[in-house]
DNA sequence: CCTCTATATTGGCAAGTATCGATATATTGA
DNA sequence: TCAATATATCGATACTTGCCAATATAGAGG
């Protein structure tokens, strides 16, 4: 561990590389990762976010260039990791990108 | 997209939420994410992170909890990423975090 | 050289997952 | 209530991956 903490250093929330992580957190954060870690998903979720007021997910299918199970799949997965929110309207549902929950993996990425 | 970027805003690298990723970028950012996303992965990553002059492999079996050849692989995956580097000191061989790494994964987290 | 120790690689298995076609559910509008 | 459409679920498959035991490799030191 750091004798003691430069305070010259830009103030930063602690990173990775402050300490290592126990158990729990490692899974907790982990989980967060794995959901970004398919490409697809993540540009799933790349599409969602970049769309201030959410979106339908009828216009997700053909910009990602897999089927509608797959794409359903995938928003299921972030969904229920809480990245994105869901809210149908009519016949349709609605998904935003919930950022609040990449703050989780910024705690350890961030600074 | 954002007509104009605030230059009173703190400097900062564009969010998920700026624009939909390519697929190539999709990839890339993917594939780091991919890496972090097992707990055991991740908090090996930290052990070494969390040590400034890096560890040596032979104290990382142990509080991991996993076989030596395990966590062999582990570390490759993690060598192989770029997240950490690998240097041998006479019969040892230590790793250590190049946070730079993590530079990739805040593109698209971090702000 | 030979042994000891640290690390990597191999081989194989079990579990997980990304994918799709087929089908089910749910909402709208006639 | 029925047809049309949007989304979810199911079932199956191929591929990936985390894991370990066994074995290989490679320095250090005699």
């Amino acid at each position: 561990m750091s004798t003691m903490k430069s305070p010259s250093a830009i103030a930063c929330c602690p990173p990775v590389t402050e300490a290592a992580l126990d158990d729990e957190t490692a899974h907790r954060l982990a989980a967060v990762f794995a959901v970004l870690g398919d490409p697809v998903r993540l540009r799933l979720f790349s599409l969602v976010a970049s769309q201030p007021g959410g979106s339908c997910a009828c216009d997700l299918v053909e910009p990602l260039g897999r089927s509608q199970p797959t794409v359903s799949h995938h928003l299921k997965v972030l969904f229920d990791s809480g990245l994105v929110d869901r809210e149908r309207r009519g016949r349709w549902i609605w998904y935003s990108a919930r950022p609040e929950a990449l703050a989780t993996a910024a705690e350890l990425i961030n600074c």
